[in-house]
RNA sequence: GGGCCUGUAGCUUAGCCAGGUAGAGCGUCCGGCUUUUAACCGGAUGGCCAAGGGUUCGAAUCCCUUCAGGCCCGCCA
């Protein structure tokens, strides 16, 4: 069963309505690790509604959030803003100072990294049913019945945080953050509390009161995320591994929400996704992938195949290389095993029809429309090869008209076919594309490639030589050439064709030789050729 | 110190929750395609399921112990 399956299975038997909840602080920019959290819910959501589920899939924001430090990203002028609240202070531009013309426009510091990540669910299939902004529900007084309950058995709730998590907390502590005179909720001290007034005094001396149900400040993480569950009525939320530790949130969280007099939601907690460097050079550079840069790489469901094939509990090594390009063909093959069908059902072991359900269960929940079935029609192309072509062929007719030849589509591309090779071609002039793939021409000609060169080649690549500079330089043509003259030396072609690769590539393979010297200059190729017969 | 996860073929892994003869992909090797899409097709190779113990007619699967690796326990998913 397909680890979604098994988790709408579980939520069947807590009742038939569900709301499934992720929340993400936008302090930052939005990475790769951030869809896991999205995606896993959206996948729940949807395996919710396979086993006829009422489900409600809802994103928190949380711009209620301070700022904690002055990030790498930002100006040291972003100082003053440390412990406001995200949804409070201006954007960064793109020097990283404070863009306060955005802000006084509406655009804060949250909603800056939120917008972009927002689109790029869309592109993704994400679901949402709502967007609940922390700041704004505080405001409106969302929270209100939560924070007074909350303030209201302050010492039920000190005791539960310092059992469970051994962590001792503050005399003074108070379960909750009001903002101070500078609009900071950082270094105050609760002096009193009377429903729904709390009493402080600010790191300045300043004293001044804020009312919980207006919103004047917020409830600590621990408590504010119970809170979240308990007024939205949340039934299931999958969180990071950091939430799940013992003693760690989600341990604290369920006394609490308990103690606010609801059942805590199902949890699950996922592992991290770490960025695989592009080769060992690049790990020391932090090379990083948003969730926008990914979706210029590869389609979309590319990325929610990943999310669904791995259990959440799988630690996952996003690699931008050539294990992306493995996925993304990976993913074609499951495809195209799902047209084949599962063949004879009852002939079937146990195991085989679970890895069919599983098989099946992985493919709907990547695809982008949650109504469409999976299909394998034009998808026959895998990305290897579209890579290579990309690489050889500059104009997109060419690379359909390749195809063609090959057999592999009839007429014109159809499907996300254009959209792929646009996508391809991306990746291709970006740095996330793994060496192993890219094509070198060579400018000359490496060591081991001299020392395979021999006598008889010398005058094969002399005869070459003489006939590129009369033909028509197109890849039949040269194809013809390298073959005759092979055969009419007694030399093997794939002898031949290594020779050639060689000199060509550097290696001693490639994709269809004469389609990358049908690209090249004319007087390029002859000059390498020129450069081998030298070495001899 | 507390806790979570992982350990199955050279590599990546499925199967574990509901115990019933270990599956796949990649790689490698051989063969085919008599002009090669690092393509495709066919075949072969390859695992005492980390170790030990227990439960059972039967354990990769359940329980206990150990070992190894990764990670989390200051609001970074």
């Amino acid at each position: 069963m397909h680890w979604a399956d098994s988790i709408a299975k579980a939520l069947s038997h807590r009742g038939d309505k569900q709301v499934i909840a992720s929340g993400i602080t936008p302090s930052g920019e939005f990475h790769i690790g951030h869809l896991r959290e999205i995606l896993s819910s959206d996948i729940i959501k949807r395996a919710c509604q396979r086993s006829g589920l009422d489900v409600e899939f809802v994103f928190f924001v949380d711009d209620a959030d301070p700022l904690r430090k002055v990030y790498s990203f930002l100006d040291e002028s972003y100082e003053q803003y440390i412990g406001h609240q995200l949804a409070n202070i201006p954007p960064p531009d793109n020097n990283g100072m404070p863009d306060m013309a955005r802000f006084e426009q509406g655009t804060s510091y949250a909603d800056h990294f939120l917008q972009p990540f927002i689109q790029a669910l869309e592109h993704i299939g994400v679901n949402i049913d709502e967007i609940i902004y922390n700041y704004a529900s505080y405001k409106d007084g969302k929270v209100a019945e939560a924070s007074r309950a909350a303030c209201n058995q302050s010492e039920g709730i000190r005791e539960i945080i310092e059992r469970v998590s051994g962590r001792e907390l503050n005399e003074n502590w108070f379960p909750w953050n009001p903002v101070d005179s500078n609009g900071s909720i950082d270094g105050i001290t609760i002096t009193g509390w009377q429903d729904p007034i709390v009493k402080w005094t600010d790191s300045n001396g300043n004293e001044g009161q804020s009312d919980v149900t207006k919103g004047e400040g917020k409830l600590p993480w621990r408590v504010d995320w119970p809170a979240k569950w308990s007024w939205r009525g949340v039934t299931m939320e999958p969180f990071g591994k950091d939430h799940g530790a013992a003693g760690g949130s989600y341990d604290t969280g369920k006394e609490i929400s308990l103690l606010l007099g609801s059942p805590p939601p199902y949890p699950t907690t996922y592992e991290w996704i770490s960025l695989k460097g592009v080769g060992a050079m690049s790990s020391s550079t932090g090379v990083t992938i948003g969730p926008l840069e990914a979706l210029e790489l590869v389609p979309p469901e590319i990325l929610r195949y990943l999310i669904a094939r791995n259990k959440p509990n799988r630690h996952i090594d996003f690699d931008t290389g050539g294990a992306l390009i493995e996925l993304a063909d990976e993913y074609q093959k499951k495809l195209s095993d799902l047209e084949k069908g599962p063949g004879e059902w009852n002939t079937l072991s146990r195991r085989q029809q679970v890895a069919w359900e599983k098989l099946k269960a992985q493919l709907i929940y990547s695809q982008i429309d949650p109504k469409q079935m999976p299909q394998a029609a034009s998808e026959r192309v895998s990305f290897r090869h579209l890579s290579l072509l990309a690489q050889i062929r500059s104009d997109d007719d060419d690379v359909w008209a390749s195809l063609q030849r090959s057999g592999l589509i009839s007429g014109q591309p159809s499907g996300d076919l254009p959209r792929r090779l646009e996508l391809m071609r991306t990746w291709i002039d970006s740095t996330h594309f793994p060496e192993a793939f890219r094509l070198r021409i060579q400018t000359e000609i490496i060591d081991e490639a001299a020392e395979n060169l021999d006598q008889r080649d010398s005058e094969y690549l002399t005869a070459l030589s003489n006939q590129f500079k009369h033909c028509g330089w197109i890849s039949d043509e040269i194809n013809g050439i390298i073959c005759n003259e092979a055969k009419a030396r007694e030399i093997s072609l794939r002898d031949a064709f290594q020779t050639l690769y060689w000199i060509v590539l550097g290696q001693d393979f490639g994709p269809k030789l004469a389609s990358i010297l049908a690209e090249m200059k004319r007087e390029d190729v002859l000059n390498l050729l020129e450069l081998a017969i030298s070495t001899v």
